[in-house]
DNA sequence: TTGTAGGCGTTATCAG
DNA sequence: CTGATAACGCCTACAA
């Protein structure tokens, strides 16, 4: 719209040096003398410089831009995540290029290609459960790549221990003597998250001399409406679940909305847990008892890990971030008393 | 990590065509005779040849990236917001980068130039309420700029009458008799939508022969502690209202929260308007009578808006999105009966 | 500390 | 329909 675009040599020519020199200043600002630097800020500031990105990484090889490819950005999960990992990078001078698949492996794929096609000088994904073909194309790949969430042995990634998050909420019902758990989960194909959270209660309750029959494990979507649906599913079992477990937050909270639209009492009439630990969790009423997984970490650690991965070349490449129960009021013993 | 990187040119050796022919492969394909292209394309497959998006960005001088710049990722909102703009985006090739402001003038003005320098194509921005350099910025910028909720006239824009969205609430209010309305909003400073909520609700209670003082108005941070602490504060004055609105659904929710924490039922003792109609605010109990925003929309025009300013140079540059009151079960007669 | 020169991988303009 | 041949704007040895 504008004069033309204003370029190094421009800058160049009117601070009195070479278009070297310039570059140096952006890039390299010690090399400089000075007197220099101070020549060739005030030029660039007065003919309005702005570096050009697509040059600078064609030249340099490095785009500084990180690729991040969540299931959905519409979840207040991945939302804390991005936003994590987008001001940890920002710290750094990388800008965050985000993609979603909703639920798709071959759009996921597509994305890591369009990612990688666009220079992004590293990728941060979202679990480990995706086709060899993808895995490959990962691999190949010039660019650094970390997992989260869940891992896998050949790749950096910051984990969490989702079975044992399973786990927690499950044994903290055993031990309220509940023996009759359902549980209301996402979707189990192309989410190790959920599978593994599944698992974990499983195995709690086993050990426990119980078992979660298949019956009594309800898939749906991640959403409210999803999370209601499968809880009225389970009450209405001819013995329906003295405690139900949402593998995540926003399932666990349907859940109790839909007892209470069924003028059950929680934790009376029924216990519930999440995993997660989301914000609303805390301030619902009954307050919802569930496993802390720390999301924002999660963003911090795998942004960071991404930076060291690329400047250092070497860095620590597998962390499990610790997570915990945290009882709060939607849980009871069963039988009805608190 | 393996190989070196295939470049166009061992594409082209391969296929026993010229550069110039494979480069067409990519982005016209209807040039080519079908035989060359399937040869082409055979050997690019074969080479895993992936083009490099800095050079294309520094050859063609567009990138195929949008940036979209919102105040904070971490917020049901803004999430939905940019899922809805990535999906859009997506559709035309293009992919998101994403920043955050976390509510900092100088941050925003800082995204907007490093969005630039990565070679963003065109910018969608929320709000209109900025610096004046950082506007000068955008117009100077040769990319397309896309401003959404609020917008400023010389602008392309997607909104929605947030002054009317205030006033909505506040109206639905004054017809259930309602006249001491309290209300918690986000900060003020540097947020155009949070500003017109408040002035609309101020005049639909003006229009009515009543006054939102600001004593009656309690600036909080948007988050659910920050609604609590807004509530509680209103409903500790010696006039308490006998309704609140909160200017986001969130901010409402946590009023809902605390007004439960305290033992008043809702909306029996107090009624409570929320405006952005989150998917949450349908399943509470009781459900939130609020103003339906259409945010997924918005985001959906904004990307349409963008590209078509980017490649059909023309568009319809400025849009208003409908919204509506959504009568839930939280507000009810002023006096106590619903 | 600063300048020179060649090249990064594609696209685009012109011929053929 | 396809092939040469310049740019594109910046970085980076290498030289001075």
């Amino acid at each position: 719209m504008v004069a033309r675009k204003v370029k190094l040599s421009d800058v160049a020519r009117r601070a009195g040096v070479s278009p070297a020199t310039v570059s140096r200043a952006i890039s390299q600002p010690d090399l400089l003398s000075a007197a220099t630097l101070k020549r060739v800020r005030a030029a660039a500031q007065a003919l309005g410089y702005v570096p050009d990105g697509a040059a600078r990484a064609l030249a340099s090889g490095r785009s500084m831009t990180i690729g991040a490819i969540v299931p959905t950005l519409d979840s207040t999960i991945f939302a804390r995540f991005l936003q994590s990992l987008q001001s940890t990078l920002a710290r750094d001078g990388y800008q965050l290029l985000v993609a979603s698949h909703e639920m798709n492996p071959a759009a996921e794929t597509e994305a890591v290609r369009m990612l990688l096609a666009r220079g992004a000088d590293g990728l941060i994904l979202v679990g480990a459960d995706r086709p060899r073909s993808t895995l490959d194309l990962l691999r190949t790949g010039s660019a650094p790549v970390v997992l989260t969430w869940c891992g896998a042995p050949d790749f950096a990634c910051v984990t969490v221990d989702n079975e044992r998050a399973g786990y927690l909420a499950a044994q903290h019902l055993v031990e309220l003597g509940h023996a009759r758990i359902g549980m209301v989960t996402g979707r189990l194909s192309f989410n190790d998250r959920q599978r593994a959270r599944l698992a974990g209660a499983r195995q709690a309750m086993r050990e426990a001399g119980h078992e979660i029959p298949d019956w009594r494990v309800n898939e749906q979507d991640l959403s409210l409406a999803g999370g209601r649906i499968g809880c009225a599913a389970l009450l209405q079992l001819d013995t329906p679940p003295t405690a139900i477990i949402g593998t995540i937050d926003l399932l666990a909270i349907a859940c109790l909305q839909e007892a209470r639209a069924r003028r059950l009492t929680v934790p009376t009439d029924l216990s519930i847990v999440g995993i997660d630990d989301v914000d609303m969790s805390a301030y619902l009423t009954p307050s919802l008892t569930t496993v802390h997984i720390p999301t924002g970490r999660i963003g911090q650690m795998a942004a960071e890990m991404v930076v060291s991965l690329l400047e250092n070349g070497e860095a620590q490449t597998h962390v499990d971030l610790p997570i915990e129960l945290v009882v709060r009021r939607s849980t009871a013993r069963a039988g009805g008393k608190a």
